[in-house]
DNA sequence: CTGTATCCTACCCGATACTG
DNA sequence: CAGTATCGGGTAGGATACAG
């Protein structure tokens, strides 16, 4: 297969300053990257859902870090918040139009991932298995 | 524009395990997405690249971070690691087939943030004007 | 040139408790 | 229900010096 072609594509059409100490897309990168931006991106992804449906949706999370990460992501108009006036509140997160176009480039990465966990999985063993015995 | 429907194929196929506490993706993504993973293998897919090249290629690493990430994502099967026995030695890091078509994942993605760049600086000067002039 | 070793700081993140 | 406040541990990450 070849990959070369549609991939000298991909990576040309970067800019160089993306590489730099001061790219803007540096604080937005680490937000989306940081362990759970791209998860919670990816919850939302179906459809709107609520601050509990996000919390027991995503394993592991802490109300504090999903609240914070949500803040941030509605920060940067990639989620929107959804406050209802009842008793008791009810918040819905949703995707922003701009949220949903990261949110497929997101989903087919963490396809990628799931995809090819094995081969990574191989991977470590093979490299771990190389020059631990002797130790 | 439809996103939607092509949107759907996108996050159906994610498996629900991706959100579990014990997701053996996770440790992955963590070194991936983690603050220099994604720039090492962007800066990577153009072709192979000496130590120091990628030293001074991607702005604010230190050595110590470089060589860190590189031993991480040699042992994932995504970099390889080919050592030419000269004085000085000469050490260069190319793509493997595996990293090379994660690379395509994440030069898209980056691709996406310069492109976004701009409307997610202005939701953030939105937002931020919003509320603190009370303050 | 290509790393490793050491020290040190910042802050990420979780646990818990509390508010409206 | 939907958060905020506070405390504390673990670790990511930088600076520097040193080694092969």
């Amino acid at each position: 297969m070849m990959v070369s072609e549609q991939f000298q594509d991909v990576f040309s059409q970067l800019p160089a300053e993306i590489f730099g100490r001061d790219c803007p897309t540096r604080p937005v990168m680490a937000q989306v990257t940081g362990r759970w931006g791209a998860l919670i991106i990816a919850a939302l992804a179906p459809g709107p859902m609520r601050f509990s449906g996000l919390h027991q949706h995503i394993g592991g999370i802490s109300q504090k870090m999903l609240s914070q990460y949500l803040k941030s992501l509605v920060r940067y108009g990639l989620v929107e918040r959804l406050v209802e006036p009842t008793i008791p509140p009810q918040v819905t997160y949703s995707l922003t139009p701009l949220g949903q176009s990261l949110a497929q480039q997101l989903c087919t990465l963490l396809s990628w991932f799931t995809a090819n966990t094995p081969a990574l999985e191989a991977a470590q063993q093979r490299y771990d298995a190389a020059d631990s015995p002797t130790r």
